[in-house]
DNA sequence: ACAAGAATTGCATCCGAAGTCAAAACTTTA
DNA sequence: TAAAGTTTTGACTTCGGATGCAATTCTTGT
């Protein structure tokens, strides 16, 4: 009688632990495990009578496919790799490729990489989990992206393009952005002394768009321009308003910053340390659109990036190119969207 | 002639689509797929000859264990669930969890939520990729955790906490931090009146926060409050600002902000519409300590999560209910940590 | 009612690595 | 040098679902 009662709770216990799998479904319902498989595969041939007694026994034993199983065989895992580097940066890009990859029942692998971060192991990491494809923020060698191609696996990149490497981009045209702010500058004739902040050495888009302004100015017959660099951060913001003021012994006229953070960095230590008055002493702009340019403590001029529509074009390519491998490398290139604020004298 | 170039350009062709497999590997080294396999597990029975000779094959046809294989039999996928809500207002959150869980070797995958998403069908994809564990920023009712339980899947809550319900839970003090905010504001003794602006309805922590106020504010013996209500976004915060002053016809003394988002709204608002001095007409306080309340336009004072020790404790709870089914649910509660920032008379 | 054709179902096999167990190879000891 | 013990290795099975193909059932027309 004890027994009967404990091997009674063992099995239930046995039974929770391991998972349902199709051929349970498949006994329960006295059907074959081909005949459960294919109720979950839409459009394949199964009578009503059939689906509706399957997943009844779904129903009853709470079955849920198993989809490594299913990524095995199929070699289709569903999930994309998506590398970034420096998410606090830019939250919103993830925040937007996650929601319509998730939208096109997509799942997303996510790796995150820092300075200190192991980028080899981490692309091995990737390959291991046979994803579809791989998004990219973030900077990858050539030799990096070899394995993708090799194996391959689809490769789209945001906000990185590879002027020699015959690779799928999705990119916000940063020459023309910083361009149209130094117009901006120009224009109001208000500003013959420059500062440059660029982002980090080793980031391609603070390199573009620093090129970007320094040609425009160049064009414009403006020689007086100090250049000092950041690392994206408001903190390097701050800081590099000293060393401009310690190279030049005095404030430029405007100051074009490579991104919003810093500008924003800029504009407080502008205000608040050396109590200057922007745009009255000194025009400043930035580049990205991020939220905290908008607040009214700032209201940054600067270049907003078009992260709906950018997100929306990687996702799009990538699951293409997953879909149908034989789709040739592509480069999208979008145009920012000038958002004039009050930051720049006229 | 022709045929044979043809051919053997298939031929590599073919090779390059399908993924290299332990059975190549082993065929090429002239040994058994097990000892293959072998090689890739630590601290198995294998000699230094055949690992020698093995590994020589790998590097020869750049072989990459199939994580999802390995999975299927193993069945651990080495992959957490991480789902988050409004990833927008908190990235370090990810950022931190993200950065731990790969140094970990354990992989993450990743699920947004927003007020459009359906929960359900997540979490049911949550499932069916048998991930090894869940780490929920986001609020789950109790019919939604069942599954896992059901299925031994671990689960740990970040910032979530269920009175009633026997799951894991790393949280920040909210009603403690709200206290010392009140407790605060009420010993510079010049803050008779109050507004408290709370988060979303339906959030448990702005409960949390504004019970803990209140409820501070009612032992103090003040009654003079007005409440209203934002949704967490800075904009929120701003229009909270004009709700406040419609409803009582002037302003309070003090404003308690359930986060520091609308904090900083409330404090533009303030300072740029109403041209009302901050603290010197109103103080301000806030909770969560992001970046930007540190910034020097806003020097907000507030109460600062401790995001490391707390991303820290639910990746550490998490693998360890991983390795240890065994162990019991546990809810670790951390201190917020007080920032005096100068939004606040004294 | 029956043949021909269409739709449905089940059997067997496969995906790629890991684990079990027994056979084989290598050590040690008497 | 043979026996006993230890380590290494390989054959075979397993994980859970998808799919080609043959067998079966259901339609339809006559």
């Amino acid at each position: 009688m004890v027994q009967r009662v404990l091997s009674s709770r063992d099995e239930r216990l046995a039974e929770s632990k391991r998972n349902v799998t199709s051929y349970d479904v498949a006994r329960h319902a006295g059907v074959s495990q081909s005949a459960v498989s294919r109720c979950f595969k839409p459009g394949a041939s199964v009578s009503e009578k059939m689906r509706a007694r399957v997943m009844k026994s779904v129903q009853a034993l709470g079955y849920q496919p198993n989809a490594i199983a299913r990524g095995l065989i199929t070699r289709r895992s569903n999930m994309v790799a998506v590398i970034v580097s420096n998410l606090n940066f830019y939250p919103e890009v993830l925040s937007q490729l996650s929601a319509r990859f998730m939208q096109r029942g997509v799942h997303v692998l996510l790796f995150t990489l820092d300075h200190e971060s192991d980028v080899a192991r981490t692309l091995e990491q990737v390959a291991q989990y046979r994803v579809d494809g791989v998004l990219a923020a973030a900077h990858l060698t050539r030799e990096q992206m070899a394995p993708f191609h090799q194996r391959n696996v689809p490769l789209v990149f945001y906000n990185r393009s590879y002027r020699d490497v015959p690779v799928s981009s999705v990119c916000c045209d940063q020459v023309q952005g910083e361009r149209v702010l130094v117009n901006l500058l120009a224009q109001s004739g208000r500003h013959q002394s420059y500062a440059l902040l660029s982002g980090p050495a080793d980031s391609v888009v603070s390199m573009q768009r620093t090129q970007g302004a320094i040609e425009r100015l160049h064009e414009l017959g403006i020689r007086d321009l100090t250049r000092v660099r950041g690392d994206y951060s408001y903190d390097s913001g701050r800081r590099a308003v000293h060393a401009i003021f310690e190279q030049r012994g005095a404030m430029p006229d405007a100051i074009v910053s490579a991104n919003d953070m810093m500008a924003l960095g800029c504009l407080d230590e502008l205000r608040h340390r050396f109590e200057l008055d922007v745009p009255g002493d000194v025009s400043l702009v930035g580049f990205d659109g991020v939220r905290a340019a908008h607040w009214s403590s700032f209201d940054l001029t600067t270049i907003r990036q078009p992260v709906e529509s950018m997100a929306e074009a990687a996702v799009t390519m990538l699951l293409e190119r997953i879909d149908n491998p034989g789709l040739p490398a592509e480069k999208r290139l979008f145009s920012g969207v000038l958002r004039r604020g009050a930051t720049l004298r006229h």
